[in-house]
DNA sequence: GCGACAG
DNA sequence: ATCTTGTCGC
């Protein structure tokens, strides 16, 4: 690998928008032989959900992640960031549209949390390095993908009730599961991204999720970078009125 | 060659 | 992802 490549894998480089998805794919490789999916075992006190919303045919970003308490599931702090791309959507190298935007609202907060959840995959990825894969072992936090759509593997559809999950696999290996968050709704696709187990991140998921199909975390985030795209927020760090409480 | 294809 | 109104079902 070239060394201004190796220099990207390992420095939070925060352009990504000059590669070629050859060199993407290499990224991948190179950064796949330093996830670690053993399981968490630290207790939890904050687990955050990270996102980005954009305006139809425009490089602007915006992009934040909201801190929720842990059980609770309250908002507790969210930073927020404005930035651009010009790295396409290409199915399988979201992350490197993606990440720099994250990267810099997640630096931009003073505590980080114990967990961050992704609205895209973890290990549930033809090469196992999904966007909250990727971003685990860039920065060595805790990381887990939550997905609407499968990107990866095959499946057999889960019973209908809330809770009810099955697993996703690909070329005969285990790399997430079908998990029905919601009785008679269509599942989300749940994969740990670094530092946790498969068995982690399906039982975080389900502890995270309420009355809606998509977990907490994930949930606020996609809320607060939208509200924050159409102006209702304001760009930086903020902390809720629950945070004296927590 | 054909089908699949996170956000 | 985003653009959009009504409408069907639990």
């Amino acid at each position: 690998m070239p060394d201004s490549l190796n220099r990207m894998v390992i420095t939070p480089e925060l352009n990504y928008d000059q590669l070629t998805i050859a060199e993407a794919t290499l990224i991948q490789q190179q950064l796949h032989g330093h996830l670690n999916l053993e399981p968490f075992q630290k207790d939890i006190t904050t687990i955050a959900g990270a996102d980005i919303s954009l305006a139809l045919y425009s490089e602007t970003v915006y992009a934040g992640l909201v801190v929720l308490s842990y059980p609770e599931l309250q908002p507790i702090a969210y930073s927020l960031v404005k930035s651009s791309t010009i790295f396409p959507y290409v199915p399988g190298y979201l992350a490197f549209r993606e990440i720099p935007a994250i990267l810099k609202a997640y630096e931009q907060l003073p505590v980080k949390p114990d967990v961050i959840m992704f609205d895209g995959n973890g290990i549930l990825h033809a090469r196992r390095m999904g966007i909250a894969s990727h971003f685990g072992v860039l920065t060595g936090a805790v990381t887990m993908g939550c997905a609407k759509k499968k990107l990866a593997g095959k499946y057999d559809e889960p019973g209908t009730f809330k809770g009810e999950y099955a697993p996703v696999t690909d070329k005969g290996e285990v790399i997430g599961y079908a998990v029905r968050t919601k009785s008679n709704v269509k599942p989300v696709f749940i994969s740990p991204g670094h530092q946790m187990s498969l068995e982690d991140s399906l039982a975080l998921a389900l502890k995270c999720t309420r009355m809606h199909r998509l977990p907490e975390p994930t949930r606020y985030a996609h809320e607060y970078v939208n509200r924050f795209r159409t102006g209702a927020l304001t760009e930086g760090y903020h902390q809720t009125d629950r945070w004296t409480l927590f």
